[in-house]
DNA sequence: CTACAAAGTAGGCACTGACAACTATGTTGT
DNA sequence: ACAACATAGTTGTCAGTGCCTACTTTGTAG
């Protein structure tokens, strides 16, 4: 006997990416420490075991929201970079301003994006990063190919040009510098890193 | 009447300090997520209520961590400008070094120091950060006084300079470069700072 | 249509942070 | 010396949480 008002089917039909959707929200508005798995279900309406079918324990639900994380990172950093000109130090303001603004306006997302330990399972989000790193990497072979940069480890030099940013995004998200800093330290260190890494003479 | 065995005095004497310390070790051996007072309570000897007195909540007892690191952070960059050449590269190095190594000894720790977001009760921590950052900025100055450093503002140039250590080390922190690339990078970076930051012509 | 896998439910357990009420100890004024 | 008070502990309780086990409902394949 089918039930009179067929509202919440027994089967949610995607609650795993309900779940996500609505960590991602809660993340934002309190906070990771405040995400209750308990909480996730009563919002979509299923009982408290429900969750435990598609995420084994709490940090599963954690390390799946910083792989997206990783994930549309990338794609930001992607589509800035797509719509940039051709010339070197343009794409690398570009992807600076890219990256400072995915990391302020998703500032814990962040903080679970970097806080992977050691801990068993972080693999998948370490294998996440490696994306925006590649991204990062073809950027500075770029810009040598070019002849903008000094010649040496892209890799190397590309890893400093993301710790910059991360640092910066840390730094106004911790509320240590004020907010409206941000704009100038993004210029400061494009500038910065442009000269610095140029060649010489 | 005295109890036969006065080993565990009703006042315990500095319980603040004892917690403080037996949660450092939490946090450096199993993170700031299974800190829990209750654990910390018994392992001192206390009731569980105890910690009530000294921190109104949990968040206090982070809060308070995370105060006394910048505080040690602050000691330690000191105490390695102190013992460092006068010539303003090697001073920068030397400050530098000795961030990244604080930052990597205490992983946990900085996460903490850095999460202060707006929360209520935040402004200790963003006072206690003052101290480093007053640090750099005097190191800015005194690389500017030596003509090794362009003109400019000299809070904007220490800001960044922060940022990047800070970014790198949060980078190793969250195992997605090899920690063993550390030594590397940071020489990367004060390379590429000196360079980027002098005076031209 | 029947067997089975997938997805959701119900209940329980140990643990946690926060709170209230109470008690023991240290300190201070008279 | 001692009463009054502040400080720093104690026990007990509560709601909430993550995780686990056992059970039920639904979808699907043989």
């Amino acid at each position: 006997m089918p039930e009179a008002t067929p509202e919440r089917p027994y089967h949610h039909g995607n609650l795993r990416t309900a779940l996500l959707d609505a960590a991602e929200r809660g993340l934002r508005e309190h906070g990771a420490d405040q995400l209750s798995l308990r909480d996730l279900a009563r919002e979509i309406g299923v009982s408290h075991a429900a969750p435990r079918r598609h995420f084994p324990d709490r940090q599963a639900l954690l390390d799946a929201l910083a792989v997206s994380g990783f994930a549309r990172l990338d794609a930001g950093l992607r589509t800035a970079l797509a719509e940039a000109a051709e010339e070197f130090p343009a794409r690398v303001r570009a992807t600076m301003t890219a990256y400072t603004r995915f990391a302020t306006e998703n500032a814990a997302l962040l903080e679970l994006m970097y806080s992977s330990k050691h801990r068993p399972g972080a693999e998948r989000i370490v294998e996440a990063a490696e994306a925006p790193f590649r991204l990062m990497d073809d950027l500075i072979r770029q810009g040598q190919a070019q002849g903008a940069l000094e010649a040496g480890d892209p890799e190397r030099i590309g890893i400093v040009l993301f710790a910059t940013l991360q640092g910066i995004a840390t730094i106004i998200n911790g509320n240590i510098v004020k907010p409206e800093l941000l704009d100038g330290l993004v210029e400061t260190a494009v500038d910065q890193f442009l000269r610095g890494a140029r060649p010489l003479g």
